[in-house]
DNA sequence: CCAACCCATAGCATCGATGCTATGAGGTGG
DNA sequence: CCACCTCATAGCATCGATGCTATGGGTTGG
C-alpha cells in the first residue's frame, strides 16, 4: 500500500505546473479510471500482464496507467474496456444531476 | 452540410489503416462527441471562435474537433464540457444494460 | 537459496493530438 | 463592390501518451 501514488501526491505533483488548473480534472479523471481498472482486473483475477495481454498492451502501459500517471487516450481506455467486458461511456453530462 | 464530414466518409478514412479495428469505436466515439459539442455550442448561439475563446483554445481546433478529425484528449474535452456547462462523464458501463 | 511470479519504474522512440498562424470559400449587410 | 463574419483546412512546432525493453524490489513456494 505505501507504493501506490493516492489522490494527494498526484494532484500535488501536477499542480505544480503552470496552467495545470484546466487539466486538473482530467488528472482526476484519469486517477479514478486507473483505480476502477485495477479493481476490475483484481475482480477478474487477473495481473496486470494478463490484462495487457487481453488489451493489446504491455505490463508497463497497464501499471502506468492503473497509477494515474499519465492522463490516457480514448483508444487505450476502449481497449481496456473491451478486455474487461465494459462499456467505454463517454458524454457531456449535465452539471447538476447525480454522478 | 455537404463539406460536412459523415459518418461513413470517416469510418472509411480511418478503417484503411492497418490496426485500426482496436481504435475503431473510440473513432466513433469522437465523431459523436463532435457532434454533440457542435448542437450544444448552436444551443449556446456561440460561434466557434466564442466557444474556442471560452474553452481556451483556437477556432481552428474547435473546427477539427468538430468535425471529428482527431480522436480528442481529455484535458480537451473537460475544457469543453466547462465551457458549455457541462460536466464531463467518463466510465466503464456495464456491457449489458442500456446506454 | 533459488526460481518464478507480482508490480513499479526508468529510458527511449514513435506517433498523434493540440496550439498556432494563415488561408480560402461562403454568406450577409453596408 | 466591399467589409465582416462564418467555418474548413493546411502546415508546422511542440508536447505528451503510448509501445517497448530492461530493471529492481517484493513475495511466495520449491
Amino acid at each position: 500500500m505505501s507504493d501506490r501514488l493516492d489522490w494527494n501526491d498526484l494532484r500535488e505533483r501536477r499542480m505544480t505546473e503552470p496552467g495545470a488548473a484546466e487539466t486538473y480534472e482530467a488528472t482526476r479523471i484519469a486517477f479514478e479510471l486507473g483505480q476502477e481498472v485495477r479493481h476490475l482486473r483484481e475482480g477478474h483475477d487477473w495481473s496486470q500482464s494478463q490484462l495487457a495481454r487481453a488489451a493489446g498492451m504491455t505490463q508497463s502501459a497497464v501499471a502506468r496507467f492503473e497509477a494515474g500517471r499519465t492522463v490516457p487516450t480514448l483508444p487505450v481506455l476502449e481497449r481496456l474496456a473491451r478486455a474487461l467486458d465494459r462499456r467505454l461511456d463517454v458524454r457531456f453530462a449535465s452539471n447538476v444531476d447525480a454522478a
